[in-house]
DNA sequence: AGTGGTCCAATGGTCCAACCAATTTCTGCA
DNA sequence: TGCAGAAATTGGTTGGACCATTGGACCACT
């Protein structure tokens, strides 16, 4: 007998309670992100549990990024909150050393060929427009700098993460964007970082345009690629530098 | 003038401190997963701060999945700790329907064919025969059963990941896996689910053995698709129930 | 009108002491 | 020896108190 599907009841869940509660207030109120919440006080209050409950509640929710607490000030909404949310907590071990930087390429990697191809699949030609922007505003940048921005340069892949229709994508690959932003930017010291890239930028926004799944996946693990060994290149110079 | 160069300071940080000092303990003590952490009275006692800081910084562990409590039992260490960790914290809108389902298994697919190129590309002699014998497992259970055991076969996707070398791909797909596993079993009705993927594992594990990144790239695409297909089939007999 | 200073109420952060609820451990009887 | 019930342990909750920071109100002076 299958007994595993049984015991899921929680009689006592306060605080998951309160957040319930919190999801179905903040939908109520219509509240967006940048916008205040009650008080510890007054929820404690109204929902008739202690206020350590409340911020037990609120310190889940701020571990979540969902919430930001200013003291003095308030708490404040920090994102959009649904009935119906998944959390997702991913805990990496390891900082910002060679080997951690490959394994996030390698994530990164995974999802930029299959949000590639499926773009590939599901742009409209609106879609394609705006990539194309996006390609050209970029490629612009790159010639006034003389090298690759990495602003621009995000911006074009954000672009083809929203057309993939996938909004996980764009989530996923954001948050370690986030994480990792400073070594995204001038990581190791390698000067011309992500020079090698540049050219697959366009090759892949022409295989989006053609509507060719296989063609954008392949052009985009070359992309990744380039910028594997632009990593690897600088942790040879590291080691160099090291035995000096 | 730029007075971007001005950080705001960050003074006071009681539980962030007690995180810290949690961190110090483990590491001294070097306690493994599954190991019981101190009561939450004698980590106030000893650290000097109250019950309630270390509550919140042990709610924040919690939500990061680091660490499980048990009333009446303890507190549990969950994941392996180090000094540098990153918090991912993802939080992704959407329930348990059909389009979410969909995005999931995007997401898996992704993951699940750059694992298997990765797999191809690092297995030791020893990881093959490992990936074999799960594969092996899996094909008994599937013949004695006349189906899919979606245990036996999340053992073997799990192989994969790991022989893959990056904890990333075991980490992130776990956690979707959790979120999802009453899906996973038995999603939308469908009985023979997962039938069609069956002789996809055989093909992937060969790839893997002959070395061939690109085939077992592929044919771990081709087993998502199976699966795409059968939540597809899945979705449309239930269109037609509702039609009823 | 603007600048700086002071005060004060609101709000999150921390603390304490107690009790509740689930779990584990111990005890004493059969 | 076996096991049911008591006792200790441990996380969960409560209510109340005080501290630290914030932001606005008010004021004096320029």
């Amino acid at each position: 007998m299958d007994q595993n599907s049984l015991p899921p009841i929680h009689t006592t869940a306060r605080d998951d309670a309160v957040l319930k509660a919190l999801v179905r207030f903040v939908m109520q109120e219509a509240l967006e992100p940048g916008q205040k919440l009650p008080t510890e006080r007054i929820l404690s209050d109204r929902l008739k549990v202690s206020r350590n409950t409340v911020r037990e509640a609120l310190t889940r929710w701020e571990g979540l990024g969902l919430v930001e607490r200013r003291q003095g000030s308030g708490t404040y909404l920090k994102a959009a909150v649904s009935p119906d949310m998944l959390h997702l907590p991913l805990t990496l071990a390891g900082g910002n050393d060679f080997t951690s930087l490959m394994q996030t390429l390698e994530i990164r990697r995974a999802l930029e060929a299959e949000a590639a191809a499926l773009c590939a699949e599901r742009a409209s030609p609106a879609d394609i427009a705006e990539i194309e922007r996006k390609l050209d505003i970029m490629e612009q940048a790159f010639r006034t700098l003389d090298g690759m921005s990495s602003e621009e340069d995000w911006e074009f892949h954000q672009a083809i993460y929203r057309v993939s229709g996938n909004p996980l994508f764009e989530q996923i690959i954001a948050a370690m964007h986030e994480l990792f932003h400073r070594f995204w930017e001038h990581p190791l010291g390698v000067r011309d970082f992500g020079h090698a890239s540049f050219p697959y930028h366009r090759t892949i926004y022409e295989c989006i345009a053609a509507r060719d799944p296989r063609g954008a996946r392949a052009e985009a693990l070359k992309l990744i690629a380039t910028v594997e060994d632009d990593l690897k290149r600088g942790a040879a110079k590291l080691k160099l530098s090291d035995l000096r």
